[in-house]
DNA sequence: ACGGTTGTGTCAAAGTTATGTCCATGTGAT
DNA sequence: ATCACATGGACATAACTTTGACACAACCGT
């Protein structure tokens, strides 16, 4: 499970924010100020931080640019402070996203996924993964549920593209154009052939292939 | 490159302006007066507005309030009036910020570039929100009121359009060209039963469509 | 070069899901 | 009160996806 951490002050949302994320399968550890924020991160590995900025002892920025001396996790400012300037100087900071207050739970834990997903840029090592699904894209192997899979070159291509863009709706035509090329001729129908065997092939994982009616296909990391 | 309409009936200052822009990477299209903004506003998407107050034909009022009419881009105006009550009006017509000539072109630029890039920041993550109602446009996901929401193809587009055009009063046939495409040879009950299902798997949600009578159906932030 | 194996696309039938139409029943405007 | 208009339920079917069968092409070891 994805844990992230949350620094702010006020007791209420703290708790509010904690319960929502934790129903949709994030986990959310707590401080309550810069300082206690810092002595959690010498101690854990966050996949996101949400920061308030106006905090006792050491505020948002304060905490922002510490992390940044050290680690390029996703950060997420969360303040009252809708100000210009304040945003300005947090981007400056590299803080990744901003929300002013108050905001909707649905867009904090959307923008919190979002930059979760976007900072597993591990594809540097050559590693992708989605849920149960992993990809050795320098070996071009598979595996899935712990367990190797055997994919034909167009299965692997076409799942290779399906997790560069996991959540995302590609339409047939859209994986034509990236996994068989622009000169295709031939049928839609193909892609959802392909896809058929690639979901046998990955065996239970292949449910994380969804089907989008009327639009197309995505990969989710779904936990069913 | 991003691009801008800049709405200024001074020629000196366009000119400057448009210069200091370019040379800074954010292209700039010029409008004299309010009559000539909307027309290029027809025709053309912009990443933001800057507008002047005092023109002639039709004043920076004016064009913000047709602009916000069927768009949420980012609008700054630019004036010499820097009396509060027109401060105010100028919000009140949902501008985004509000600069009083004389002013740094430096801080016109930063401004506009937050602007743009927050404008940026809820379309890269591909969400619309609107009161209780958050789309995730690159997964055609829904949620509303925290929970996830499963819509068909139809009611998706549908609530798109309605997204998209928040506030704004939608006819029948306006929906059936744009949800349906312009060749739909069928009636305009089609809409109606649609947004029946609509509001149905939006729960508490779906009071936010309204029915304006004998003109079509529009979408509201409104709580209640 | 040769047969066997594997990968891939096409096609049509079967299975799903979504969508429009119809008509009876509400609801708001004047 | 009346009329025009919007809503709700039932149903038929249109639109779309999955599945299985098949044919052909590419690949591979001999």
């Amino acid at each position: 499970m994805e844990h992230i951490l949350l620094v702010e002050d006020e007791p209420r949302l703290r708790g509010i924010v904690r319960d929502y994320f934790s129903a949709h399968g994030l986990g959310c550890d707590l401080a309550r100020d810069g300082a206690e924020a810092l002595d959690l991160l010498q101690d854990h590995d966050y996949d996101s931080i949400l920061l308030d900025i106006l905090m006792p002892n050491l505020d948002g920025f304060g905490v922002c640019r510490a992390v940044r001396k050290k680690s390029t996790v996703p950060i997420l400012f969360l303040t009252a402070l809708g100000g210009e300037e304040d945003m300005l100087r947090g981007y400056a900071l590299g803080c990744d996203d901003y929300v002013t207050k108050p905001f909707s739970l649905a867009v904090l834990l959307a923008k919190t996924q979002a930059l979760i997903r976007r900072g597993r840029g591990t594809e540097d090592a050559g590693l992708l993964c989605c849920g149960a699904i992993t990809l050795n894209t320098r070996g071009r192997l598979c595996s899935a549920g712990g367990r190797d899979i055997k994919l034909s070159p167009r299965e692997y291509d076409l799942l290779l593209c399906l997790m560069r863009n996991r959540g995302q709706v590609l339409t047939r035509a859209q994986l034509l154009d990236k996994v068989w090329g622009l000169d295709f001729e031939g049928d839609d129908r193909a892609v959802d052939v392909r896809i058929r065997s690639l979901r046998a092939a990955l065996g239970d994982a292949g449910k994380q292939i969804k089907t989008v009616f009327k639009a197309g296909y995505k990969l989710e990391e779904g936990e069913a």
